[in-house]
DNA sequence: CGTCGATTTGAAATCTATCAACGATGGTGG
DNA sequence: CCACCATCGTTGATAGATTTCAAATCGACG
């Protein structure tokens, strides 16, 4: 049904002319930079290349050298370690906009990246990506924001995942998610379009996917999470942001609108309206229809 | 100013002229970035004023905005976040040479830092700092290093505490503070003296106290480790990493040497000889160095 | 000596993992 | 269209890990 969807990567040698592959980019960007117009079009004409992964698979494996960055544009990816026993420990999520590595100073990552929904990658040369640093100071300004909001993120994990009950901890992280997903037009003011398995987030809590699933039934019981096929919505945003502590200051950019209650910024005014389900159709078989 | 508190920290104006207060950060910095004797001379010679912390006291409260960079000459602190209920969550440990925010790109700190043992703080302006930065590329070049290494060991926890048995897990993180405090003389071959109790311990690894405590007796059990007064020693060095599958290499620089199975190389040639006690007596402070 | 913080102990209450199964769903190929 | 397969969510039962609440012990220190 779908380009994207090939087993393999389906590399794509110039999809789209100055197009706006990289919007992703540019809106994550403007959440912590003024950028240009200038800016804008330097980026929309960016040579590089687009590749598609399935679901599952590596994007950047561990300790790979790599010669260029990657954009994500599509999709959802995890950073993960591997464990002993074959496991991993899922580090973090990435989200269109992200960057593998957002301060681009490593020739190597201590971790790798894989897609967890089907991805769309830009790769742009590592010559070509400096290039745009040297041009223009705040692109690279914007990119160790994103950077710091990287390590705020890992040191809010790092927080929730202390001593709390493992409720709380998973009511924290859907409420990150949420503000992530809607900050790149993947959720809605109450819920979100949810790409992860019970697995994913059992894996970031650190407990089992068997008592994923039982904190999850509870969350439903106690009426904060309702679930609808592969949209996760809130009967109350502000019931579960109390029951599992959540402040979102941490998700934002420092010199910005500390975003009252509701939404955070995100750059694009207001890109959510319909009812059922957010984001886009084609990644996430979103209950569609009903 | 904020004269940062009562009668406890003494101010020091201006300690010594030329000498090494700086010298942990420069051993640092080594680690990362070769410094050339000017460099060396021009941080010997940065204005700073000197403050002195008692265990417990706040270096930096979270979300203060703070007029300088500062950087820990000696005792060991922790960045903190605060929880619900008064309770604090430990995101990481500084040690002398560390920098309240390594990148300083921040105006604010997302959490705060507070004294475990007491400590010595060189604040230097951010003027100051940002200018040593200008004249010397290879400064900034480490201090981003730093920063990165920063991330890579918050990775390295969020990973070690994912879904493995709480003695494992203890046991990575006693490997990890035996490199990093051997690296700044409060460390030897097979132990460091450590400054942290088990509750400091048990709170890093998201475990109740009581539970720290039967961890370690487990591990003294085990044969593992073996406790002397306030130094921690590991009977086999080689045991205890395989217990806890500890590698050492996300605590180095990137372009550094592997360092064989002994010391992480640290700069600084050997500051250990006797047998009992690394670093000092009764409160850590490392020997008179200079 | 008395105090305070840190470590230790015991016992009961909870939480969480593990194992093993089953049902639902969606996609695939005949 | 149906049989089949794989993934995911769900459930129950049991063993094990961990927390909590006291209370006792120990050590450093004024």
């Amino acid at each position: 049904m779908d380009p994207v969807q090939s087993e393999h990567h389906a590399y794509q040698p110039h999809p789209q002319p100055g197009s706006s592959i990289l919007s992703a980019l540019v809106r994550k960007l403007e959440s912590f930079e003024i950028i240009s117009e200038e800016v804008k079009q330097r980026i929309g004409r960016l040579p590089l290349r687009v590749a598609s992964f399935a679901a599952r698979e590596d994007l950047v494996r561990e300790s790979e050298p790599r010669g260029e960055v990657r954009v994500l544009i599509e999709g959802m990816a995890g950073r993960y370690k591997a464990l002993d026993g074959g496991r991993h420990a899922i580090l973090g999520f990435l989200l269109p906009g992200d960057v593998d590595e957002a301060d681009a100073l490593a020739d190597e990552l201590d971790h790798g990246i894989a897609a967890i929904s089907p991805c769309k990658v830009a790769m742009v040369s590592r010559f070509t990506f400096d290039q745009l640093l040297v041009d223009f100071p705040e692109v690279g300004r914007g990119f160790r924001r994103m950077a710091r909001l990287d390590g705020a993120i890992a040191r809010m994990w790092l927080t929730n995942m202390g001593q709390r009950p493992a409720d709380r901890q998973a009511a924290h992280l859907l409420c990150e998610l949420h503000v992530r997903l809607s900050a790149v037009g993947m959720g809605g003011p109450d819920g979100f379009t949810n790409p992860l398995t019970q697995e994913h987030l059992a894996n970031v809590l650190g407990i089992s996917s068997v008592h994923m699933n039982r904190v999850m039934q509870h969350l439903r019981e106690e009426g904060l999470i309702r679930i609808e096929g592969h949209v996760l919505r809130f009967p109350s945003s502000a019931k579960i942001r109390e029951y599992a502590g959540f402040d979102g200051g941490y998700l934002m950019g420092e010199g910005r609108t500390p975003a009252p209650e509701s939404q955070p910024h995100a750059g694009a005014p207001d890109s959510r309206q319909r009812a059922p389900a957010y984001g886009s159709e084609t990644h996430f078989p979103t209950p569609g229809m009903e």
